[in-house]
RNA sequence: GGCCCUAUCGUCUAACGGUUAGGACAUCGCCUUUUCAAGGCGGUAAUCAGAGUUCGAUUCUCUGUAGGGUCACCA
């Protein structure tokens, strides 16, 4: 395609990186690594009040758990002197003047430097949205700085993306009004205009703009709360994109390779917890043995005291069930497994008749103890437990063995306690 | 309010102007299952309204309506 692209993702460090933002760092990244171009960090904290070290470690941090590299990284304050440049241009050429002002708010300069607004209609091509125009008559003659060494955001994003080589200028949807007066100011200092592309806006569920106080987590938190990387860039990509086909899992790699920016969706959609859910059961499902070994390892310290073939039949059992890993957690918390290490303590309510247990035992007698798995425990007990109820028969022998309600099936749990073990418990139960 | 953007199931979305308007999530039902899940099968559910163009509009045009964005010495 294009040569030579470059695109950024411009955050001001001014809160925790949220949907509402990242979504534009996915697109800008997909679309520069898709056609080899660059991807640029720009860290927009000219607004000293608001901005915090710890919001920008937020967001490298964030885009780091992504996987979203990026090829250089600016901070705009950095750029100062190359703004005061500008700003001396424009004052010498006309085309912006320091003007006089009486303050109405707080903070407020009695003297600030404003635009000199040729008043003319604007015509912008978006790549997602065809061609938009605007009078910018109604703009005035808006501030760009409050003083020499304080610009504001139109002049200091003109700027640095003129200085910084940006050829495509991918945000979202709520920059759009923000685009002619810097249309303008490029035009005033003789930049090229870069091509743009507008984002739809990722909705709260009532359908308005989504921020931090409509409910949107931090990026970190969904992390936090054990959901993978892949599975939010994922989702991500599916707000407002799709690749035309029925698939809807995908790796970063896939999405890179697939992703079209001129088949961006236009109007906004909603962030739907629900389907980030199953995204994370679809990636959960794609992880290999050994990947979920170590993470079901890592949140419940105690399954290491467990054998490769005891984990080999546990680890499936255990991710068949979750969404998120969290629930590992709270499986540590709640001593979900601790049945596997210590005998439970068993109610005899829950436990009920035990009148098969014995025929039970005796058919586990006949498996050798090197093949005590899941299929042959099965196997010699099945025909047994159908033709005397299969509650009847399994049931007990499951109570007996975890004293839970709930468990993975007899057979399983009796494979990962082994031959020896499985008879001493439910000889135990035996009157 | 001005300006700008948008409009297909509850949600995310598909459909060269010609489809029984498709898929996914959620939901409901059935099957399977000792339990809880998972899984399998099936169902309910949408083109904002009105004109126009056309043999034929979800699709093109206009108007209306609705929603959203933006109108800072924030970004």
């Amino acid at each position: 395609m294009k040569a030579n692209i470059v695109t950024r993702f411009a955050p001001s460090p001014t809160g925790l990186l949220h949907a509402g933002n990242y979504r534009t760092a996915v697109f800008s990244y997909l679309f520069a690594r898709q056609n080899g171009g660059k991807f640029i960090l720009r860290i927009e904290d000219t607004d000293r009040e608001r901005s915090k070290p710890e919001y920008e470690a937020n967001i490298l941090e964030s885009l780091a758990w992504l996987g979203l590299d990026f090829d250089e990284k600016y901070r705009q304050s950095e750029n100062a002197p190359v703004h005061r440049e500008y700003l001396e241009k424009m004052i010498a050429s006309g085309h912006a003047y320091i003007s006089k002002e009486t303050p109405v708010k707080e903070g407020d300069r009695s003297e600030v430097i404003r635009f000199k607004n040729p008043n003319k209609v604007v015509t912008f091509s978006d790549l997602i949205r065809g061609e938009i125009s605007f009078d910018t008559t109604e703009l005035k003659d808006f501030v760009i700085a409050k003083s020499l060494d304080e610009p504001v955001f139109h002049l200091a994003v003109v700027v640095d993306d003129f200085t910084e080589g940006m050829t495509h200028i991918i945000r979202g949807e709520d920059h759009i009004s923000n685009t002619p007066r810097q249309i303008l100011i490029q035009e005033a200092i003789g930049a090229p205009r870069p091509i743009y592309a507008h984002l739809p806006l990722v909705l709260a569920p009532d359908r308005s703009k989504l921020s931090k106080r409509k409910g949107a987590l931090a990026l970190t938190e969904y992390r936090d709360r054990g959901y993978l990387p892949q599975t939010l860039l994922n989702f991500m990509a599916m707000l407002g994109w799709n690749p035309g086909t029925e698939e809807e899992v995908f790796t970063l790699d896939q999405l890179i390779e697939k992703f079209d920016l001129a088949k961006v969706q236009k109007s906004g959609a909603i962030f739907n917890d629900e389907k980030l859910l199953w995204y994370n059961r679809e990636h959960l499902k794609k992880l290999s043995l050994s990947e979920l070994t170590n993470i079901a390892t890592e949140r419940i310290p105690d399954l290491a005291q467990l054998n490769s073939n005891q984990l080999k039949i546990l680890v499936p059992v255990i991710f068949e069930r979750l969404s998120t890993l969290a629930e590992l957690d709270e499986m540590r918390e709640g001593g979900e497994w601790d049945y596997l290490f210590t005998a439970p303590a068993v109610s005899k309510e829950l436990l009920g008749e035990t009148k098969y247990l014995a025929e039970t035992i005796a058919l586990l007698e006949n498996i050798s103890a090197d093949k005590f798995v899941p299929e042959k425990i099965k196997d010699a007990i099945w025909d047994f437990a159908t033709e005397k109820g299969r509650k009847e028969v399994l049931w007990p022998m499951r109570v007996a063995l975890t004293g839970k309600e709930k468990s993975p099936d007899p057979f399983t749990v009796a494979a990962i306690l082994g031959k020896e073990e499985t008879k001493t418990r439910l000889l135990a139960k035996l009157d």
